[in-house]
DNA sequence: ATTATCTATAGATCTATAGATAATGC
DNA sequence: ATTATCTATAGATCTATAGATAATGC
């Protein structure tokens, strides 16, 4: 219960989950955005789902275009911010299992964010809308994260006889949960067996068990940050 | 030089492709339905780039969601095509690496049709207008191309001791190629890398070359009719 | 005074239709 | 007569702004 500063106090009965009305409105514009478009999703249709006028949305934002950026915003942040912590992390244990520990956690990571989180937002990458210049910030993040997987990719396969583009192969993969989401196709599992798949593809089936089990212990020491998993 | 019949000429000087005027609105609208999405893209913006006006449009097509239904027809169909025909035949080389050649043949033909095609129309599937009712029957199709890549991988998983979800792994990898197209990411060899990729997964590496082979002949069997390769 | 809401609306679209006009073959 | 184009427009949006109003704390 934050204390309630002057003013008139904003309207009782929240529908929507969200500490804050701007905390509302983002979430009644990731469903509306992830579900419909964002060109087809009118200020009115979130106003109207989140039960206050089309006009009063601009007390928050000042554009629609600042919605879609705040979700986009918070969408790569957690998956970079994880890739960068166990990657920069000059320790002690750099051998290879280390390097696909931290393939197989970073897959299981961002698989685990796209299928948990509240709604799809991955697809919000794939709306024609977020190529504008405006977002072109984000599309940068997104890149560095892909240019990590395949840097992580590399150097698995020097020390193995498998493909160097193992990590844009990965990648791949876990983008594609975005599309097995959207169509309704998503197993509870989903995202730990594209980790795994990833690993059978650097030929490491062997290996698999003590590869999980040091993947788990980098996810929990390193991905369990303050916002959690559910996105 | 079809024989023109009565009738006022349609413009002259075409700048797009295509024999008659509805072809050049279907290119127009492939490539602005691709790159700005359905909803971003005016029946004004379409017969702007056929150089058009925007009325004119309605003579040859009675609403703007019959321009994308006719591209999303043309997707599918030449995909599911070639996966009926080679798996129906019914065959005197029914083993498994007849299987593991269908596989690789079908991912290397949807591979190189989303790569190759003149607009990346692979993207109009992610759509979120593709998901009304009328396009349905498109999504369906699209439904029954991933289950014969889901029981195509079953077959290959019975006989060698590959994961199960082999085809629909397969499947995911083949989608992805409309995200590297749409990133600009494509390289001359993505598709049929993607086909090896495949091939690695069910545990075929040293039978590589042999698959290969197979797929080809697949491909240049059954795989080049009517409307060629580039879509 | 401050804050969050509201009503009302300007201005700019956008889709689809009505109906005129031009250019051909019969 | 037939076909493909055109001009003009109705009707329905949709975004963002202007300015009034209510409910609180100081």
């Amino acid at each position: 219960m934050t204390t309630a500063g002057p003013g008139r106090p904003r309207k009782q009965q929240a529908v929507r989950p969200g500490a804050t009305a701007r905390d509302e409105i983002l979430d009644a514009a990731a469903e509306l955005f992830t579900s419909q478009g964002f060109a087809n999703t009118s200020t009115r249709a979130i106003a109207d789902a989140v039960g206050i006028r089309q006009s009063s949305l601009y007390h928050h934002f000042s554009t629609k275009d600042e919605l879609l950026g705040e979700l986009l915003g918070g969408t790569v942040s957690t998956s970079l911010a994880f890739a960068r912590t166990i990657n920069d992390h000059e320790g002690d244990d750099r051998d290879v299992l280390a390097a696909a520990a931290r393939l197989h956690a970073m897959v299981l990571f961002d698989g685990s964010q796209l299928c948990n989180s509240r709604w799809n937002l991955g697809v919000l990458y794939h709306l024609p809308e977020a190529r504008a210049e405006v977002f072109q910030p984000f599309m940068e993040a997104r890149k560095e994260l892909r240019t990590i997987y395949g840097e992580l990719g590399r150097e698995l396969a020097a020390s193995y006889d498998s493909d160097a583009s193992l990590g844009d192969t990965a990648f791949r993969l876990v983008e594609s949960l975005i599309n097995l989401r959207a169509d309704g196709l998503l197993s509870a599992d989903s995202a730990s067996t594209t980790a795994d798949t990833v690993l059978i593809l650097a030929g490491l089936e062997r290996e698999l068990p003590a590869v999980r089990a040091a993947s788990s212990e980098l996810i929990s020491r390193f991905g369990a940050p303050a916002e959690s998993f559910a996105g």
